[in-house]
RNA sequence: UGGGGAGUCGCCAAGUGGUAAGGCAUCGGUCUUUGGAGCCGACAUUCGAUGGUUCGAAUCCAUCCUCCCCAGCCA
């Protein structure tokens, strides 16, 4: 065996940086990497990308990855979305070691560095209004002003800052800046914030401060404190990294990260916005940050989806500096990918209608084997009751069938998947005259639904259940959230939540299924052949199975028949 | 009209001066006890535009156009 041929995923930017690095001896061959969440909200399909890429490279060139909560923010963060977010990372299936961090870890030492800064001339008090501040930043055109208290004295800085740690002034009375250059073209670099005023109770510190660091002086400082090398962060920070690395430089810190950014995902028919996701929560558009239409990993989880898949997914999109939107369908793709491999096959009729098989001994039943999972034939067999009277999808029966449409009609013989061949004789209408049975005759030479002695080949092969056996259960068949590819261009006076698909979930509530799931329990993912695959639902109870639909297997009768 | 980024197939995305990878989607065909999956094939004479340099340019230079981000005491 050579490796000759092996097909080499080129590298994206990051990775190239990375290695040229290590070439270089840079950081001494380290390579240390960060996630950085705000525990303001769940993580999303767009957080996976950002996990995947930071883990993956650490992994990739023999570092570690920290799992830092950046909860500098007392006024947004909470316990539970620490707790999701712990989960979620986990469950992607991403390790921290020891390496799990809180920017609030540091607020001494970020204290400390900031008196450093004032003691160096690198930093003042302000006392300016927020909106005089506003009013001396200028604009993007027009250079700012110096604030009337950017030249007090280090002395006269050091005591007002004390005195804000030490909680004297309400929120909002000073503010620590960064002496930079009010001039500067880019607005950052316009003195900015440092520390605010924030008397309010902080998840983990509590009341042990009432003054908060912004940001842009905690998250450098932080980096740089767990030796981080690579910091890698969305494009919208560009503009910020001449202040990551002032800060770093200014600072006797004992490590010089690098900040990299790169583009965000963006996805077609999704939201990735937090703040739009809470809205679709508070408002209760949703059932909750796991209702399984959510693009949140809780929900994709819920929804059926495994961890590999989304990784796979990530890996796929690449990394780049390119703003775009991932067409949905390649997440569609993954998750197919994935559960056709892995996911056991079970027959489940959604809208069924019973199928009565009229030469069929009344007393009679039996049992037929059908593959697991024909892609895995190790996997084995499965056995399947079978009696007189099924049930079969009602959309696999048409009375007056258009051309190319293979499944039952009268006349016409099929395939029972692993039981018979069966000719449809008529049928049986209630009071209204809707249909409401099928009749039919089998042929007992084709038992087990395999190739008969005469070499018939039935167009089309259906899925069943045994009336007498199956189990009833419940399932939710999900769509997507948005009608529109892209929910957040609407037109005028029109928001995102007026794009909501109106039949992103279609419950289902006289499902059949094989009887073989009923002790399966919450999370358990199976493919309903011929129509997709689903996964228990943890609202399920004993004896009442409830089913989420994942994704749908591909339907090229459907295609035919839409496309007329 | 300041600054920072980005423009390669419908969507992601390689390519870094030597004559446009790959994936998704789409469309054919084949195979099939899932109209699933698989397999085979098609799918950018062209890289935002225009000039220029060069034997040769998506790659270098110039000019122009388009899109995204920045005026939170959010991250």
């Amino acid at each position: 065996m050579t490796t000759i041929d092996t097909p080499t995923r080129p590298l994206d930017f990051i990775r190239e940086i990375v290695e040229d690095d290590q070439r270089s001896g840079k950081n001494g061959g380290r390579v240390v990497t960060r996630f950085p969440p705000e525990p303001n909200g769940y993580l999303h399909i767009g957080h996976a990308k950002s996990i995947c890429l930071n883990f993956g490279v650490a992994a990739e060139y023999g570092g570690r990855c920290h799992l830092r909560f950046d909860d500098t923010n007392p006024s947004k963060e909470e316990v539970e979305y620490e707790d999701s977010i712990v989960d979620d990372v986990r469950w992607l299936g991403f390790d921290w070691g020891q390496h799990r961090y809180h920017a609030s870890d540091y607020f001494e030492q970020l204290y400390q560095f900031a008196e450093h800064l004032i003691a160096n001339g690198n930093a003042y008090v302000d006392s300016l209004s927020a909106d005089e501040i506003r009013q001396y930043r200028g604009t993007l055109t027009e250079p700012g002003r110096d604030s009337p208290f950017r030249s007090r004295s280090i002395e006269e800085n050091l005591d007002l800052f004390r005195r804000m740690r030490a909680c004297e002034f309400p929120d909002g009375a000073h503010l620590l800046r960064a002496k930079i250059d009010m001039a500067s073209p880019n607005m950052n670099m316009r003195d900015p914030a440092l520390y605010r005023i924030r008397n309010e109770r902080h998840h983990r510190t509590a009341d042990a401060w009432c003054i908060y660091p912004m940001y842009d002086y905690a998250h450098p400082l932080s980096d740089a404190l767990e030796l981080i090398t690579h910091s890698l962060c969305t494009l919208e920070f560009e503009d910020h990294r001449p202040l990551y690395d002032w800060c770093i430089e200014n600072l006797p810190l004992p490590s010089r990260p690098q900040q990299i950014e790169f583009a965000r995902l963006n996805m077609s028919y999704t939201v990735l916005s937090k703040r739009k996701l809470l809205q679709l929560v508070r408002e209760k558009c949703v059932d909750g940050w796991d209702d399984p239409r959510m693009p949140t990993l809780a929900g994709f989880r819920r929804r059926g989806y495994t961890p590999a898949a989304i990784r796979n997914f990530c890996e796929r999109i690449g990394v780049a500096k390119r703003n775009g939107v991932v067409d949905v369908a390649m997440l569609e793709h993954a998750i197919r990918e994935d559960l056709n491999l892995t996911a056991p096959r079970v027959m489940a009729v959604l809208r069924p209608i019973r199928l009565v098989i009229d030469n069929y001994p009344e007393s009679q039943a039996e049992e037929f084997d059908s593959p697991i999972n024909p892609e895995d034939p190790a996997a084995g067999a499965r056995k399947v009751p079978f009696s007189r009277v099924l049930y079969i999808e009602r959309e696999d029966f048409m009375e007056n069938p258009p051309k190319k449409f293979f499944r039952l009609s009268p006349g016409s013989e099929v395939r029972l998947r692993s039981a018979y061949f069966v000719t449809c004789t008529g049928v049986v209408r209630d009071d209204a005259g809707e249909v409401s049975e099928v009749h039919c005759t089998y042929d007992p030479a084709t038992r087990g639904g395999g190739n008969a002695p005469d070499g018939r080949k039935p167009k089309a092969t259906l899925h069943w259940v045994s009336a007498e056996h199956a189990i009833d259960a419940v399932v939710r068949l999900y769509d997507r959230l948005f009608v529109s590819e892209n929910p957040e261009d609407v037109e005028e006076g029109k928001s995102f939540l007026d794009m909501i698909n109106p039949s992103s979930l279609e419950v289902l509530s006289a499902c059949k299924v094989e009887p073989g799931v009923a002790s399966a329990s919450a999370g358990t993912r199976y493919q309903f052949e011929r129509l997709g695959y689903f996964c228990v639902d943890p609202d399920s109870e004993p004896g009442r199975l409830v089913f989420n639909r994942t994704a749908t297997l591909r339907d090229t009768w459907a295609r035919i028949a839409a496309a007329k």
